[in-house]
DNA sequence: ATGTTGACTGCAACCGGTTTCATTTTTCGA
DNA sequence: TCGAAAAATGAAACCGGTTGCAGTCAACAT
């Protein structure tokens, strides 16, 4: 660092400069939503000593008289820190989701990761009493995840998966249980009747949703589902549920199934590359289903159904928002993201 | 929210309750790095009384008293939240560094990205002044990008990539020249002459320092390169690099070249897959190299220089720590951490 | 001329901690 | 047993903003 020109310059001095009190001062910086006028004369004089001093208001000083500190935080799992999370494309969706909401206030973004002595020391709650967040966003909670219920005194949303007992939290996800629900009544439609179903952890809330209206959907149409014998765990990832199918397609007579529906695209992509590997083509000797819309994986030619990811992020922080403003307390309210399927 | 259990709860609650003064309680709080001793008994009339408000001191407070905010900036290019980003192992794997040095302190981290408007703002020179933030650490930039001089007043760190007329400003970097320089060293002391260099966009400092280092390890041997003819662009990604190169490997006599040299294993990878797709064998038929030692990589037998991403980043950290203690100014440190060649 | 209104501004308290300094109490050696 | 040093605590100022309330002053109606 050069020289130190940092010399503390506080309201005072601007006020002593501009020969007005601090009361003053302040009301010329938060012109904006204060109903008690200036005149252009004070605000000139002000502006100019300003000017003079570079000056800028001290945020912490700010943040104590208005008890808030004008963060929200994000905690992410630490997983999403590995070489994977950064295929977590729905993450990255919804940070631009939460980007562009975040770009226009005065809010900024603290980054908090979900490590073990983390969540033990229950630091999210800390945070929020503390003040030193005013709410709190938490991305991919799963279900082995415990949250202290005091939680719910505080604007917390968790985004885009729960964990267990989520029911008194206020949370926003994609409807993941309707668009799994279309997506294989079109399939069914379409006249599949023998499924497969390659699942994600069921730790997971979103591969349990998806699973459930896969579930719902054959139950409707009176097809059964040995989930002993016909459902298959996966990770999400590509490479896993290549090499976990691969095996199934080592047959040149019948497959056994008709369809093969998968808790997501990247696993969808992966049973894509197995099949045709064996020289199986999916979409004509079975229906090959995702979910997501992941554009990773937009050169496979999957059915899916299309979340918008930076919906999530957006509604996130301007829900986020609506809770802090709110002065009393709130009902949580829990809130589902269409989904689109395409076929 | 459910009812509001936050009865603002403050020091002077405890300290009446325990029948001491503030100052006192404070003190315990702060037991840590005090000198000044706090009797047993008084200590435990504290405890109780915290334990009994379920007492948190507040953040916004502590942060105007110590004029800090325990809060460091992270300042990300908006690009980075795109697709690629994703595959930005370099950034996920700095922050992995970043988390394991912040976590036995007492500092977040804020997510910045950096935008237009941000930029035109100068929103990262507010930020420090008005101290929204501690230190700031500002990861990828590239030359076209134009800082305050007046940031060199405050802590700031550059990591992994410069902007243009860095050398006021503080930096953490990998050794890229070196890196290269030694790489390239072995394929030529391994009997490549005719080299093709396939660079990332040079408005990146790690491009350019790679390519220097490549042409000072070829002006050492005397080798000539014809800059204008044998020097190819992609952008750092293997698609685009595969695309790039194809159109070389469309011949079945002699390739032209024994070598080519990539900004990073991304494209070395790409190039692979060119040549492969073609019948070359790299390793065999020309030499192949790239850089950064990259995990999503592995699976390629490229000829390459690893960077400890990790140490980037928690060196980045506790540098800043540094920074941020030292009471005086700081002559700026500017610093490469080595890379290790792997054949 | 006078009362009223509204625009404008300052005083002072407040937000909730930290820290210096002075004071009181205890400990302990001589 | 007494005095000095050490331990323990409290009073009050301070960090740098915000804001409720009261007061000043000019304009305007009567």
């Amino acid at each position: 660092m050069r020289e130190k020109t940092n010399k503390a310059c506080t309201i005072s001095n601007i006020a002593e400069y501009a020969q007005v009190s601090r009361s003053t001062v302040s009301r010329v910086l938060n012109n904006v939503n204060t109903k008690v006028p200036v005149s252009a004369a004070t605000r000139a004089k002000i502006a100019e000593a300003i000017r003079h001093f570079d000056y800028m208001p001290n945020a912490n000083a700010r943040r104590l008289s208005h008890n808030k500190s004008f963060i929200i935080g994000l905690q992410v799992p630490a997983h999403h820190l590995s070489r994977y999370v950064f295929t977590d494309y729905n993450l990255i969706g919804a940070m631009h989701g939460l980007e562009a909401a975040l770009l226009p206030s005065d809010y900024k973004l603290l980054l908090l990761f979900q490590s073990e002595k983390y969540m033990q020391k229950h630091e999210y709650l800390s945070l929020l009493k503390s003040k030193s967040i005013d709410g709190l966003l938490i991305w991919g909670a799963t279900c082995g995840d415990h949250y202290d219920a005091a939680l719910a005194d505080y604007p917390v949303i968790f985004l885009n998966s729960l964990p267990a007992g989520a029911s008194g939290f206020e949370w926003i996800c994609h409807d993941n249980h309707q668009g799994s629900l279309e997506l294989v009544g079109r399939l069914i439609e379409a006249g599949a009747r023998r499924f497969r179903y390659l699942s994600g952890p069921l730790s997971n809330s979103i591969s349990l949703d998806r699973y459930c209206g896969f579930r719902e959907a054959l139950a409707q149409a009176q097809i059964p589902f040995d989930e002993e014998r016909e459902r298959w765990f996966g990770d999400f990832h590509r490479d896993s549920a290549r090499a976990l199918t691969a095996p199934f397609f080592e047959t040149s007579g019948d497959l056994g199934f008709d369809a093969i529906v998968c808790s997501n695209d990247m696993m969808a992509s992966g049973v894509y590359d197995a099949a045709t590997a064996a020289g199986r083509q999916p979409g004509k000797d079975f229906q090959l289903a995702g979910g997501d819309g992941a554009d990773d994986c937009a050169q496979y030619p999957l059915k899916t159904f299309r979340s918008d990811r930076f919906a999530l992020g957006f509604r996130g922080i301007n829900r986020m928002f609506e809770l802090i403003d709110a002065a009393g307390p709130q009902e949580p309210r829990q809130e589902y993201l269409p989904v689109q399927v395409q076929l």
